[in-house]
RNA sequence: CGGGGCGUAGCGCAGUCCGGUAGCGCACCUGCUUCGGGAGCAGGGGGUCGGUGGUUCAAAUCCACUCGCCCCGACCA
């Protein structure tokens, strides 16, 4: 390509919007620009980019068993209502529309109901399974927030893989195989990606994992143990809580706390541990005020407390907290009536804790479970924070920041049995297809290769990304010089190479600032200079020197060679 | 949806408080010079100041409404 010609300039400055490395160097560079709220264009740049990331997923889908097809971007709403998503998510995340004809349609925000209407109709026997079926295909979610250029974008083509089983053991196997091609793709990518145990949510999938690229622009929080190779989200990061017991129970009483309202007046006013408090949070479900109660140590989190509830959560307000009976800073479920109480394993072991009353300026002393109030769940709805001990090895959990750039999931029947999708086993019995799906974000992980990718001058392409492979960068004017760049440009693409050649009319300055900006992993300068010694100089992006290499001995696929060597240490 | 911020030329910004000819840098065009790390000189083109309505002799500036974008939060199948 010359770059006289191509369609996407470079930009002096950040956009003022964008906040993140990986927006800022994509949208200087030419790779993106913005046309509305999580709404991109991928210039030439990033388009090229993106087919060569699609294309490493290509063929690592490929190579387990993946069949490519394609399903549309534009669905009749009925699926959606068959599978129950419609009612939770139109006029959410999910864009519903009326055609022409007045049908309601939606935006696919995934493709679950589709593929299960095809394996429905397409599959009947166990001789046709296991199956994977994957696309590389443009999803819309209205996302409530988008944010970081390409991280969290409402348009975007995302490759989603299903597989179908006879059983969970099929179902394992499978997972087990795209879990390791999952590693192959960003590690292709040059994407560090760690796998952590990630929420199955509350529709009984049995297992997740997402793939993260630890990087404080992520939004999501993780916990990764600093001592065994023990990584989660921290949503559902588990950690050793410690068993705290203090003495035999003792008879409770009331004791007046006035102004104690946090866990740690109270605490500091009756000198006692946090550990021995009984620390009070309120929700709203659909059925009512849920009080989660936690070893006052310890935060409740919200993910693991849905979970176990089984139902979406809100938090309560100060209205719908008194209603319980319940007095906001003075909360206990002791003479108090929520729909629900969950209590936090960290409470089994706790003796003569200190509790509110549920009446202002004071709390109860010596509580003591059951014996004092009776819970209806217990579960660990503790959230993992820095430096909490790590349930398997006693180290500390490190807190960190990830992107998230592809995940797998154990679907088990939750769409098969909702839309009817059955085959006979070897017995001649009808049973639910066992499912699992898996989803790569190709912009998000093109965002991500440069976020993983680049240094003060630009981005820092792997070979595998980069939109070309070489930079052609002459110097001067002289006709020379030009008839000798247009000649390695020709070469060079008659040979199958990909270069990028810069034509313009441009000073020195400009065009190496844009070429480290651009970030292609080769650059190759032709001057005078270089000429008067029959050579031309080599630069690769990662290389601090320059080298002068003669014409005869120039060997380009040895260049990358070696940038790839680069890009490997 | 709650909170905050911002909309002035392709990009980055000043001007708004305190109403009075719409500016600066970069980018772009022409000419000359220059040519190894964002060149110089000279000339030039480009803006309904997000939109609508109002106040006023006069509105980028004041008022009301509205649209858009960004950030924090809620949410993230």
């Amino acid at each position: 390509m010359r770059q006289s010609q191509l369609f996407g300039r470079t930009l002096r400055d950040n956009p003022a919007d964008a906040q993140i490395p990986s927006h800022q160097l994509l949208a200087r560079a030419g790779f993106i620009r913005q046309l509305g709220a999580g709404l991109f264009t991928l210039m030439p740049l990033g388009s090229r980019s993106s087919l060569k990331i699609e294309q490493i997923i290509r063929e690592e889908m490929n190579a387990v068993g993946g069949q490519e097809m394609d399903m549309p971007l534009v669905q009749p709403a009925e699926l959606w209502q068959e599978s129950g998503r419609y009612e939770a998510l139109a006029g959410r995340e999910l864009l519903a529309f009326k055609d022409h004809n007045g049908r309601e349609n939606v935006l696919a925000m995934t493709h679950e109901e589709a593929v299960t209407t095809h394996a429905r109709t397409e599959i009947s026997s166990y001789r046709q399974l296991p199956l994977t079926a994957y696309q590389i295909k443009l999803k819309f979610r209205d996302e409530l927030r988008p944010r970081a250029g390409l991280i969290r974008v409402r348009e975007f083509k995302m490759k989603d893989a299903y597989s179908f089983h006879a059983d969970e053991a099929g179902l394992d196997e499978t997972y087990e195989r795209m879990y390791d091609a999952y590693a192959r793709i960003f590690e292709r990518c040059g994407v560090p990606a760690v796998s952590v145990e990630s929420d199955p949510g509350m529709i009984g999938g049995t297992a997740a994992h997402e793939f993260m690229l630890v990087t404080p622009s992520g939004e999501d929080r993780l916990a990764l143990c600093k001592g065994c190779d023990y990584t989660a989200n921290a949503e559902i990061a588990v950690f050793e809580k410690g068993k705290r017991s203090f003495g035999d129970p003792l008879p409770m009483e009331e004791v007046s706390t006035p102004n104690c309202e946090t866990i740690a007046e109270v605490a500091d006013f009756l000198s006692v541990p946090t550990a021995q408090t009984i620390k009070a949070v309120l929700y709203m479900s659909e059925d009512g005020l849920v009080f989660a109660g936690i070893r006052g140590d310890l935060e409740v989190n919200e993910t693991k407390l849905a979970n176990a509830v089984g139902k979406a959560l809100r938090p309560a307000e100060d209205s719908e907290i008194r209603a319980a009976g319940i007095v906001p800073g003075y909360a206990s479920p002791i003479g108090a009536e929520p729909s629900l109480i969950v209590g936090d394993d960290s409470l089994l072991d706790q003796t003569n804790g200190v509790a509110g009353a549920n009446r202002k300026g004071f709390h109860f002393k010596n509580v003591n479970m059951p014996r004092d109030f009776a819970w209806d769940i217990c579960a660990d709805i503790a959230l993992a924070q820095d430096g909490s001990p790590c349930a398997s090895c006693g180290g500390a959990l490190e807190a960190a920041n990830g992107i998230e750039v592809g995940n797998i999931f154990k679907l088990g029947v939750k769409y098969s049995e909702a839309m009817g999708a059955t085959f006979l086993d070897e017995n001649g019995r009808q049973k639910p297809i066992v499912m699992g799906c898996y989803g790569i974000g190709v912009g998000r992980l093109l965002a991500s290769a440069v976020e993983a990718n680049y240094d003060a001058d630009g981005i820092l392409f792997p070979v595998s990304v980069a939109p070309f492979q070489v930079h052609i960068v002459p110097v001067g004017r002289g006709k020379a010089v030009q008839e000798a760049a247009d000649a390695l440009y020709e070469k060079w693409t008659d040979e199958g190479f990909e270069p990028l050649y810069d034509d313009r009319n441009e000073s020195p300055g400009v065009k190496f600032k844009d070429s480290d900006l651009i970030g292609l992993p080769a650059r190759v300068t032709v001057s005078e200079r270089t000429l008067a010694q029959d050579a031309y100089e080599t630069k690769l992006r990662r290389a601090t020197d320059r080298e002068i290499v003669p014409i005869e001995e120039f060997n380009l696929q040895a260049l990358l060679d070696e940038a790839r060597r680069l890009e490997a240490e």
